[in-house]
DNA sequence: AAATAAAGTTTCCGTTAGGATACCACAGCC
DNA sequence: GGCTGTGGTATCCTAACGGAAACTTTATTT
């Protein structure tokens, strides 16, 4: 990719900057690691082989470490990359209690046949998508149309017993336990024949890389 | 921790270096990233606005780039940093056979602590795995090693109550319902903590973008 | 309270990263 | 052959990092 017009050029870097990356305020993270072990500046020196003076010019985001210093940051500190670079509180795992429906957070979407809870959210780095529906349809002639999305989906149910209709194959019952993985964007249905509202568990996989 | 001895002092240095860095050929990886996706030194200038000289260098190993220029090449790449620091890795398109014990990268798990069900098979072209898993380990101690790998998971408790320990986080309680979506190149481990052994279902994602 | 010690910061300076530019290699074109 | 353009490298110079030591601050001891 080299020859290109200075337009084309121009949008392509635009849109080539997906994964921003923020300052990242890396002495922070580093001077919480190091607390929590209850080290010292020295005690650091001693592990990373860098000075103390530095270690404190980093932690307070006086100079920007070279990459070989961050090597012996975690090194000698025996941590991870992933872990320097986890912000101090955003995590790095999203948690889902079963009786908690936090607003704004497990979002729900309801309709007609189903309703969806989340149960991941920050969302926008992940790969696959978890939610809880409870199957309220209860004939298959509820809905408009097939359900559909681009990639796969893993689905297990977790309470009543259902009927999944899909597009090319016959009706499969499916009871508490059972599972199914599929390709989505074959047609599907689910509806419930259990006395109560079914509740099913799936996971989606997102679009396409990005 | 902040008064011992000198000989202490080195016992603690030993022991504290459990993870070895290795020299890590950063600037070959980087080419090889840079060539893969087509991209000019220039190109990959535009978009980290690190000058052409300057990536020439840290290809060539000449420089050690200040972690700043490390940021605004994960930032103007689109990759994040693992991606970054995994040696070349020939993309082990792995998992052959439904070998109700296998777990991501050929790594098994045939331990006295877990006991995995494959909940799908014909596996090779998806690009999720959702396998049940019954919890027999009943204390933490009972592992050697963090369980680590690839990508992200998705877990949810069927059955009894269980706590996740992980590597960056304190031990988390979840129960019958919870569920929790986390990296799990962060190391994890579960442990059962109730009557019998517990149950959880887990989704994980398969082999980086493929 | 003074004295001592240790943790953390700032200062100074040699070394090095990073940008601008010049340079080399190699292609395609007149 | 020269001419032109592009990808990659080497050179120079400024800005910045990293280390030693001086300095400040906080804690502990007498």
């Amino acid at each position: 990719m080299a020859t290109q017009t200075d337009s084309d050029a121009a949008l392509r870097i635009a849109s080539g900057r997906k994964a921003f990356v923020e300052p990242l305020r890396l002495g922070e993270r580093l001077k919480e690691i190091r607390l929590s072990n209850h080290w010292t500046l020295e005690d650091v020196s001693q592990r990373t082989g860098l000075a103390r003076s530095t270690l404190s010019k980093i932690e307070n985001d006086q100079i920007s470490p070279t990459f070989s210093a961050v090597q012996k940051l975690i090194g000698g500190l025996g941590i991870d990359l992933p872990q320097l670079l986890t912000p101090p509180k955003p995590q790095s795992h999203t948690l889902g209690r079963r009786d908690l429906t936090r607003v704004g957070e497990g979002q729900q979407h309801p309709t007609p046949t189903y309703e969806h809870e989340l149960l991941s959210w920050q969302l926008a780095q992940k790969r696959m998508i978890p939610f809880k529906t409870i199957v309220r349809a209860r004939s298959f002639d509820e809905f408009q149309e097939w359900v559909r999305h681009d990639g796969e989906e893993f689905l297990m149910v977790l309470d009543g017993d259902i009927l999944l209709y899909t597009e090319f194959y016959e009706p499969l019952r499916l009871t508490h336990g059972d599972s199914i993985y599929f390709d989505s964007d074959m047609g599907h249905a689910l509806v419930s024949v259990s006395e109560s509202d079914a509740v099913v568990l799936s996971v989606c996989t997102r679009g396409e890389n990005a």
